[in-house]
DNA sequence: CCCATATGAGACATTGATGTCTCACTCGGC
DNA sequence: GCCGAGTGAGACATCAATGTCTCATATGGG
């Protein structure tokens, strides 16, 4: 028997190949019934908005892990570089999990959602202006921007495993290193 | 009397910030109604498809009046910083009128257009390449990789502007700076 | 002024997905 | 062996969007 939990990983893969998937094609995907998925799920946006609940969890859990709060407010630069390195290769890993979440189109249309987006982003940024003024990273763009372009490399990182085009193993490195140092010689 | 033109127009503006609208919404923003929409294009598949199709063309001028494939295939240093300068700042304002082709899910199962956008990414990675054998281009990471990684700063870009955090203006230079170097101090 | 063309309004059939419900089955524990 | 919870299969009503069609209108050129 599926445990609920089961049926969202199952879901969560397939929607990740197909965001617009029916209920139907996720049941199928999930090996149970349409009439079962729709007992533990009464309807798809229910569905859809508990992935993206628990893709802000993984977020949120990552940014408490790698303790960017305490590392920002520390304000040393050898310690918030190591915290910036270690959520950022997380990050990779979870975009890489929760793929479809990073774009779907319902989930930026959820107020309630939308608003826990704004201040996990907003978390971030701040900790992005703490390495700012610790000197890790430049002054000279602003913080919000810096939050931006790091979202942006998580869509291409996912972008690039999609096409095959990089082994995941090498891909946090790849993100971090280009996020830190650009593209130029 | 509106134009094919002023319609597809209106369509691209509406589906910039809607990407999932309905051919009565669509035909709304364009001041037309729904009949006068479909004498237009017959299913909605044939408006998304074309708006694809311009957003390549556009693509495909961009990088034609850059000239990547002669300042390529130069090995001129200074040439090809230039020319990639100017791509990427094309590719913003691209980026900025075509939004929603950047990650519209229609788009990513049309096997035509997929073909033509691989067509057109591979275009942009042969430069790239040139641009690492060249030096501008650090050499230790793919070059593949850095088509994505572009790739994802005009996700970002796009994003940037919608959320009001970048003003439209400022844009431009700093995906630049920070596709080539980094954020990093 | 007249006519041709394009349009708007709206009816209509169709389709695909959704969500609800019933009924029969099966499998595991008692 | 029996019971009950969970399941699958499928019927069913509903809904939103699509695409087609008709007809009345207006609008602009000749």
């Amino acid at each position: 028997m599926a445990t609920r939990d089961d049926v969202l990983g199952a879901a969560l893969r397939h929607l990740n190949t197909d965001a617009t998937a029916s209920m139907a094609a996720i049941a199928e995907a999930a090996g149970i019934s349409r009439a079962t998925l729709h007992r533990h799920f009464a309807k798809r946006e229910a569905l859809v908005r508990e992935l993206g609940e628990r893709s802000l969890d993984r977020w949120e859990r990552t940014q408490d892990e790698a303790g960017i709060d305490a590392a920002g407010a520390s304000g040393d630069a050898e310690r918030i570089r190591d915290c910036a390195t270690a959520m950022l290769t997380q990050l990779v890993a979870d975009a890489d999990e929760f793929g479809f979440t990073l774009v779907d189109e319902f989930l930026c249309t959820e107020p309630a959602l939308l608003e826990r987006t704004d201040r996990l982003f907003d978390r971030e940024v701040a900790f992005w202006a703490a390495a700012q003024d610790a000197g890790v990273l430049r002054r000279d763009v602003p913080a919000r921007w810096i939050g931006h372009a790091a979202y942006g490399l998580l869509v291409a990182s996912r972008d690039a495993i999609r096409s095959g085009d990089v082994a995941p193993r090498d891909l946090a490195p790849l993100v971090l290193s280009t996020f830190l140092d650009g593209a130029s010689a």
